[in-house]
DNA sequence: TATTAAATGATAATTGTTATCATTTAATAC
DNA sequence: GTATTAAATGATAACAATTATCATTTAATA
């Protein structure tokens, strides 16, 4: 079973663990959130299931991504541009390569994140709790462009 | 001279040699933000300035940040909850501890940084031009608090 | 099938920010 | 000092993203 599968039935059952309802529209923001093929937005995610769902309102995205947040299940990136997007294949914080030119997110792993936390919280007495770490810059594949 | 005296001669003459005109209002804003103490929000600003301008107003605030962001001359800081909050002192990126119980923003030193980078950018192929890099936590002095 | 609490859809309200425009003012030339 | 003019300001309207409201619909359960 492919990964965001997975995370969509990892999503669904806390969701009923929670007394929650499945509604159709429910598990298809779920689906989309669980895949977060190009890290979507709320608008992409509305755009996205219009198809199938034409009477989807913004709020019912909205109101799905603040209950999954709140459950861990999503977490949002927001922008110095102000815009937010959403991945829920990978509901903990993790650094991005954010490619200003065509706008992909990239996941890169990155061993000494770790390391620096620990160089912070010993040099500075500060309990880390959560972070945040995003690069700017020029992806490979635009890199390579002829201009 | 303090610092952040020096940091208001340097943005001011900045905004001389772009030929822009020196306002009180903004002269002021400058100085506020050259401090940067606790790392105001635009309504910080307004507030500080109320009692010296009396129709200092909002937009007046919101035009000189934009202006000086352009310049290079102040750092905006975007924060999960959509909040934004303004550095003239150290105008460039650079790591934060932020306390979510005091609020508190504290600019550690972090010398593993330029490694993290150098590590990202000969294992992707990825040029980063600029970053975020942002610790959630609780400070010392909350730490060693009473409850 | 009936019941009911929860979810939805449509849209109003809110908030932070930007745009507009009439008025004021800093810089400059005289 | 006065006149000139482009830029800046103040007041406020417009805007965009998000949240709240409320009548209607629906999933879960009995």
């Amino acid at each position: 079973m492919s990964d965001y599968k997975k995370r969509s039935e990892i999503i669904i059952r806390k969701l009923r663990q929670s007394g929650l309802k499945m509604t159709p529209q429910r598990l298809a923001i779920v689906n989309v959130l669980a895949k977060s093929e190009g890290h979507p937005s709320v608008e992409d995610i509305h755009a996205r299931l219009k198809k199938e769902f034409p009477t989807m309102s913004l709020a019912t995205v909205y109101r799905n991504i603040v209950l999954l947040k709140s459950l861990g299940e999503v977490l949002e990136l927001g922008f110095p541009d102000g815009s937010n997007r959403y991945d829920g294949n990978r509901p903990f914080p993790h650094p991005h390569l954010i490619c200003i030119k065509c706008k992909k997110i990239l996941d890169p792993d990155l061993d000494s994140l770790e390391k620096m936390k620990k160089e912070v919280e010993s040099e500075t007495n500060f309990r880390i709790l959560s972070h945040r770490l995003d690069f700017f810059g020029i992806c490979s594949a635009c890199l390579s462009e002829k201009v």
